[in-house]
DNA sequence: ACTTTATCTAAACAATCGTTTAGATATACA
DNA sequence: TGTATATCTAAACGATTGTTTAGATAAAGT
């Protein structure tokens, strides 16, 4: 019976997503929000909550934008070789979506960290779906025992989010001399 | 002829910090600093200009905190084995003074890297003051060219600031795995 | 002791923050 | 066609943002 939605969520969302991807949540005021969206307040109060909500949002949306490079590593079968072209694929990724803004969960992770849990599962949600990719890849690799696995998961974690926190400031040269060098020795 | 400042810029600073490094920049109000500084609106103005002023000063002075483990990196003379040792100080340093907040200038450069030159400029300075020491110390390992050491110096301060990163969330376990294997093979 | 000058206190500034509300509008079913 | 209901517009909410100001206070040179 009632009137429908002139807009569609999923749409305004990416909208969002721009915004606090290159601004953070702090630097992306309510208005900002409203005019990328498009929409006006009570309509983003309507269908998001608050803006803690449209945040979440946004990294649900990140999160469905990562399967283009995810499913890439999910159907690979060459083990760690796999892993090291899927660090390429990020950097690339990064570099396309915003050169200077960096991986979104990363950004998350670092300004929201402190004091607002909600957020951080959601944006962990992110690491564990390729660390879960990276375990199986390295399964690939011979017979290796679990801890051995999961520990060599968590170190190429790490790697990769330093290599997309330096995407922000680093040139495409040194971020591939630095996986070359990464993958040289494992 | 004028009166003194009842305060002393460098500890008013410190306490500056400690909120920025806490809270970010953005996450950091006007009144909350006034209420750490112990100072009115007034001589934080007088003596800093605005905001902005303050953060750049808390800049310079978490470097100067930084020589507690850089000086030891300075008067290193083992090769990559110092610098080795100083990722260990360095995760050490930064989950002694606040175990979830990371590295002041890692997070420095992932909020404000887009859009506020001043303040990353202030703190690039920290990288580049720790990225001449590991250069120093990759000399000291046989003789290398000016450009290979160039590259892993480079390599090695995108190792760096991913630990540090990983600090926010990783158990001290995980970060020193890292660091063990990350100096295994190079 | 008087003047000078920077610092102190305390209040307030306009602007913006995230969010809410009141009333008009449009849709789908009866 | 009339009624119910969620969405629209537009304005405003109180709180907080970073910053400034006006007047009282204290130190040093004459």
């Amino acid at each position: 019976m009632p009137r429908k939605k002139k807009y569609i969520e999923e749409e305004v969302i990416d909208k969002a997503l721009t915004l606090f991807w290159q601004y953070g949540y702090e630097g992306t005021s309510a208005r900002m929000l409203e005019k990328a969206m498009g929409i006006n307040p009570y309509s983003i109060y309507a269908s998001f909550g608050n803006k803690q909500g449209v945040y979440i949002e946004s990294i649900k949306c990140y999160r469905r934008m990562l399967n283009a490079i995810t499913d890439k590593l999910k159907s690979s079968a060459n083990g760690k070789e796999g892993v090291k072209q899927y660090f390429y694929d990020s950097v690339a990724f990064m570099l396309e979506t915003g050169p200077k803004n960096g991986c979104f969960a990363v950004n998350t992770i670092n300004e929201r960290g402190n004091g607002d849990p909600m957020i951080m599962s959601e944006a962990l949600k992110c690491f564990y779906d390729i660390k879960a990719l990276f375990v199986n890849n390295l399964k690939q690799d011979g017979q290796k025992d679990f801890q051995t696995i999961e520990k060599q998961a968590d170190n190429l974690m790490m790697l990769l989010t330093g290599l997309l926190m330096a995407s922000k400031i680093y040139s495409k040269e040194k971020l591939d001399h630095f996986i070359e060098n990464t993958f040289e020795n494992i």
